[in-house]
DNA sequence: TGGGAGTAGTGACAAATATCAATTATATTT
DNA sequence: AAATATAATTGATATTTGTCACTACTCCCA
């Protein structure tokens, strides 16, 4: 082990890996910034030192100081409740953004655990304010990512309103194959870093139920479960399972007649 | 009736209310914002003809143009799913904002329709964009909406995920009351005006449930209920019945010792 | 001013899922 | 590496809520 000395004089959170050479860059800053802007943004993110499974990166009832940035792991959002349990809110995966939720009243109404090792780009909120009123590329993009928000949670909205068990656990896992999808990972094979209690939580299920949804789903044949590792065999019944959702159907969406 | 010359040389959208003399200015435009950026704001709103109870403000794929903010009457929005069903995923009283889930893709992912007649202010968003990156507490302004939204929907969640038909229907009813209470209405009378179906639908129960309930609350003398008309003899044993909310308690948040 | 469609309320029954209990497998700790 | 705690699975049973059937009420609107 290096002596204590040289690890304080080069910390892990000043090893700054560039916006433009993260491999999120497309996912989390999709919207065309470059040369000059994207360097005054930099200066202002952080790169935290890897949370380690368990930690937090807030609590509920914190002041709000910062949205983050998942590069790497995931983190589950969760709001305790007085009863000592808690509502699982949300799990975050590489790519995507936490914290929206504090921005009104200055203070986390959830707390943010890592379910694994994960790095995160901490962004202090008052600096990139002040930062987006020069740049309002900045702010459509913050605006764009709230909206998405809104919009997914309207989504999870219907799963916990209207589906079934066996709808909801085929929802959520072509919702995670598809995040994990897009950011260059398998569609097929992945390990899900949340507990069956955490799924089941989310689901708005008991976690007997998620057992006895993934035993009849490899019974079914559409998929391998052993543990966390998840090998999906027919990724097109999956999503028919998991029902309606809202958004395009190739370029149209559905149920217009419906409505 | 008056010639259609006349309707039309003076037609409804144009007898405009200043923003200042709106009683939900201090609910909608919180912020201080006065004297010429108002101006300059009021500009832009469209003040629409009242929609009559049933009409759509805009239907799930109807491409994205504007945000609205209800001035009176109720709005209910809906995702309409491929059986011909919908799922509510919101009722809009006078004050409040809705469509800020189209503008990640440009796309109402839901419909609107007016449950009573109803007045809205139209904000053609595209303009607002370009008066927000002149006027940055716009910017604000619109973000802290946003953000207090996905902090509802993940009350929302928690009502669906971890709630039973009691707690629900209560809390339901305690969040319509803090709502006409906030806009100067009283919060232990007033009328619903969704059907049970609505409710029930937003609940994730069913109406038969819903009308039990409504039964029940009556039956132990918490409410007297009339079809629409609600009036609510013990408002703190309804919040009870609610059961626990992530916010504020006092000045602390509740149980960050569990977390 | 009916008459019909929609809305609301109630009972009986069914079904889905939660709960409880027990077992096994897997992590974590010492 | 054993010991202990945690997580996952499975079966039996309980409970809540949904579904179905029927009745009553109301509000349109023709």
């Amino acid at each position: 082990m290096p002596p204590e000395k040289e690890s304080t004089v080069v910390p892990l959170s000043k090893r700054k890996i560039a916006c433009k050479d993260c491999s999120l860059f497309q996912i989390c800053l999709p919207v065309g910034i470059t040369g000059e802007e994207l360097e005054r943004l930099e200066q202002i993110i952080q790169r935290r030192r890897p949370v380690k499974r368990g930690d937090h990166l807030y609590h509920g009832g914190d002041s709000f100081r910062s949205i983050y940035a998942v590069r790497s792991g995931s983190i589950k959002s969760y709001v305790p409740t007085e009863s000592g349990n808690e509502q699982v809110t949300g799990f975050h995966l590489p790519g995507e953004l936490l914290g929206l939720d504090a921005i009104v009243h200055k203070t986390h109404p959830c707390s943010a655990k890592a379910l694994e090792t994960a790095s995160v780009c901490e962004i202090p909120y008052e600096e990139f304010e002040l930062l987006s009123n020069e740049l309002p590329v900045l702010h459509r993009q913050l605006i764009a990512l709230m909206s998405k928000e809104i919009f997914e949670e309207e989504i999870h909205t219907i799963l916990l309103g209207k589906k079934s068990a066996e709808e909801r656990l085929a929802a959520y896992l072509y919702s995670i194959s598809s995040r994990y999808y897009r950011r260059g990972f398998s569609a097929t094979e992945f390990y899900l870093s949340m507990s069956r209690n955490d799924i089941g939580n989310y689901l708005g299920l008991a976690v007997e139920t998620v057992s006895r949804m993934f035993t009849r789903f490899q019974d079914d044949g559409l998929l391998s479960v052993e543990r966390k590792h998840i090998v999906i065999h027919d990724l097109i019944r999956l999503k028919t399972m998991a029902g309606a959702v809202p958004g395009k159907c190739g370029e149209r969406f559905f149920c217009l007649k419906n409505s």
